[in-house]
DNA sequence: TATACTTATAAAAACGTTTACACTATTTGA
DNA sequence: TCAAATAGTGTAAACGTTTTTATAAGTATA
């Protein structure tokens, strides 16, 4: 073990409330026995034990963070933009990888919970609103990305995912393709963010001024694999699209696989627009056209959130949703 | 604040003492007090606090990890093996940033220390092996990645990045390229690695019974970038290389890219294996053939070596490095 | 029946801090 | 000159656990 506040006091010749004030530097101390202190807890190494100030002071100064999968991209940056944004304000962060899974998110909750953090920030996809509302409730300060949830006084930080593929599916307008599909999926959680995409679509295909074609939209799993199945189902139509939309780029990654082993050429014979700006898309020949969200300073923003409504715990503050505009990241496999 | 451990006691009309026995299940109660006191614990949702635990046991259940990269696939995945070995044993895990920046490093050290964690696993480039000894010295139980420190009694893990690259120059050589360059990189930092695939291409050069041509040696930044104009220069030689080796992955990304640019085609002009095995050789074109280093597995093994020097804490334990061999992973750029 | 041994529980002492309160010595203001 | 304010420090009581020691009641043994 190592040494204590106790040892610092007595080598230095005071009480440990005084080593304690130094340490905090709140109350004042004569600077002769404040130079004094200091050099013995320099001399002895010594650190303040974590357990104990926690204990006392019922305040960590770390965050949580639960993300459904650390080696995505997307994630990764978030993550990045947070932690940048924690150290920035002395403030420390726990990550929690929950893995897409129900069970391993509740367990994750309860895991910072227990290691009493001062705040928390979630993305995750499987849990309810009502669950979530009831952590909110008896916990600590959270905030949500993904889902808006204003009306439960919930910071909430969301990108507009349908003006996203709106706007995607205006530029296919612009170039001239005619007959635009979408291969998006339902998963089984409650971020909405699938639905969105979905009638971001539908709408530019409205106010493009053509006809809702339901066979060109193909939903499925939210991957690789499906979409490329998908984009074999599409082309065997009677009258194919010219042109798909993906709703993530791991789908159109699939598209791209499918389409140069069927033969056909992207962009020439098919445009291909995906979405999220991994970071993959600028290498795939032809490099990929998509919506980016900007991961990094989502991750920023959920973090200024999260310390502003830890620092006005005791106040009643209205918490509202912050919508983030994506933004279109033209490439060549929309035929620019 | 919650309900404390008084608050269960209180309620089910029984001391502290036998509410924490049942907690922690080691001494006996009888079973009808323990089912009354857990009836009481599920009623109030009481969850132990875990500074109290902690300030009292001297041991958290918690690993801290400190990774250069969080972004970086290969980081990702090894830490994803850690969280997952980890939570099998009943640990969780805290990951740092420390972004190849030596301040960060020690900052996260201290970080990861002053939060008591049980012990540590370091993928610190940055750090001198005098610096991490002074830290095994005094702290808890370390592990480390990249370097074998085993003379020094600590348990390491690393990658035999000479039989790597050695086997890369001979997939080549059975190719029948004749003319190998390497474009690798010093980074300052104290980790081997890269002076070792340097090594390798030597003796595997040396080997296949070629002269050793310095000119064939490329040694920049470790970076995208710097690969494509160290590419560049490469093949403005009067005998330029009709293959290259890069020190990683980036670099091939690179040098790909600087080839499409000047007209070179691969694999029929140019061969080209990196190292790592990131996600986008998959998908660029052609596929990247490159040097896996397992990085899940590696990320398992650590953990698996750290808890076990958690639990051996008070017995001596002779600590040596694990050696894990890469292997090629095949593709088209090599021209097979 | 007296004794020794179990079993189940309680009481109390840590663990290392922070902080409210108390005390003394000094300074300030009339 | 004296009361009041201020500066600097110490004492002791938390914070919520775990764990050692003590104790009472019940059971087996002689």
């Amino acid at each position: 073990m190592n040494y204590t506040i106790h040892d610092v006091a007595k080598k230095a010749g005071v009480s440990i409330a005084t080593v304690s004030r130094v340490l905090n530097g709140k109350d004042r101390v004569k600077e002769e026995t404040r130079k004094k202190i200091i050099s013995v807890i320099e001399e002895l190494n010594y650190v303040t034990n974590f357990s104990a100030t926690t204990l006392r002071k019922n305040r960590t100064n770390v965050i949580g963070v639960i993300v459904p999968e650390l080696t995505a991209t997307f994630y990764a940056e978030v993550i990045k933009g947070i932690e940048n944004k924690a150290n920035e304000s002395g403030v420390r962060m726990v990550v929690c990888d929950a893995g897409n899974n129900l069970e391993k998110e509740r367990d994750s909750v309860r895991f910072l919970y227990d290691r009493s953090v001062d705040g928390m920030i979630f993305i995750m996809p499987k849990m309810t609103d009502e669950e979530l509302i009831r952590i909110k409730c008896d916990r600590r300060p959270i905030v949500l990305f993904g889902r808006n949830m204003q009306q439960h006084n919930i910071p909430t930080i969301t990108v507009d995912n349908r003006f996203g593929v709106y706007a995607a599916i205006r530029h296919f307008y612009s170039h001239g393709f005619m007959k635009i599909a979408y291969i998006g999926g339902i998963e089984e959680n409650h971020l909405p963010d699938r639905r969105e995409r979905l009638e971001g679509y539908k709408q530019a295909i409205i106010d493009c001024g053509w006809e809702l074609r339901p066979e060109y939209i193909e939903n499925g799993l939210y991957y690789e694999e499906a979409a490329g199945s998908a984009f074999a189902r599409l082309m065997k139509l009677p009258d194919p699209p010219d042109a798909v939309f993906c709703g993530n780029d791991e789908m159109a990654l699939g598209v791209l696989k499918a389409a140069r082993k069927m033969g056909f050429k992207i962009p020439e014979q098919i445009g291909l627009i995906g979405f999220d700006n991994i970071r993959i898309c600028q290498y795939t020949s032809p490099t990929l056209t998509t919506v980016s969200q900007p991961a990094y300073n989502i991750g920023v923003l959920c973090c200024e959130k999260l310390i502003h409504s830890i620092n006005n715990l005791d106040t009643e503050v209205v918490y509202s949703n912050l919508l983030i505009q994506p933004e279109l990241v033209v490439r060549e496999s929309c035929g620019c």
